[in-house]
DNA sequence: CACCTATTTGGCTATTTTGCCAAATACGCA
DNA sequence: TGCGTATTTGGCAAAATAGCCAAATAGGTG
């Protein structure tokens, strides 16, 4: 790899990182249904509201999520909606993953 | 989140976490263009072969390749390759950061 | 079997990531 | 200005990850 590949593909992978947290895929996949303010979304996931903020955080640095403050609160939402394509694909590696599971508990190929 | 949608974006976030690391996205996407062995890969990333074996083993437990021995050697090849989507979204993602990167520095909205 | 190549595993340190608490900041309102 | 609510930031300890070396394993071949 050269460093402008190895650039690329770190850039790349700096998006992908930041979807790579539970609670932060689970917030992403919660703005996917419409804008939240953070403590909409740290009732949800039920976690201290500064670790919710920085997951935020984590994703708003990514460019995946972006913020509006409108008087006392904070409204965060998906800058890039197509990042809700990735659930139909990791949802059919579980599958093919559960699948090779109850094949080799049932002895079969 | 109660337990079952903690359990849920745990492993979908797995699979995620899978792909989040500049080497092992660059390998995935080259065997996005075929199978190949562990140390054509190790070529390509220039990195310590037990480094290379152990992304490729971190893929592989989360079911997006699969490996084959054949002879002497070991080739790995997708299981998945609706991951390859993935890049597309991140692509457009890197875009938006840049684009908003230019109109900060150039003063526009 | 002895040897060579290909790959994985064990072990260890350095680095990064998480998540909590406490403190700071921002905003609206009396 | 002082207070209450919403959110972010600083700081720190625990946990997870990365990458290297050395050693082990597996296959092929003479």
């Amino acid at each position: 790899m050269n460093p402008q590949t190895k650039a690329l593909f770190t850039a790349r992978a700096g998006i992908i990182k930041a979807m790579a947290h539970p609670t932060r895929l689970f917030m992403v996949d919660e703005l996917g249904r419409g804008e939240q303010t953070v403590g909409r979304l740290q009732e949800m996931v039920q976690a201290d509201m500064s670790t919710v903020s920085k997951h935020l955080t984590v994703l708003k640095t990514a460019g995946i999520i972006q913020d509006e403050k409108r008087g006392n609160q904070v409204f965060y939402s998906l800058r890039c909606p197509c990042v809700l394509d990735f659930f139909s694909c990791v949802e059919s590696v579980l599958q093919t993953n559960a699948t090779i599971t109850l094949d080799l508990m049932e002895n079969r190929s």
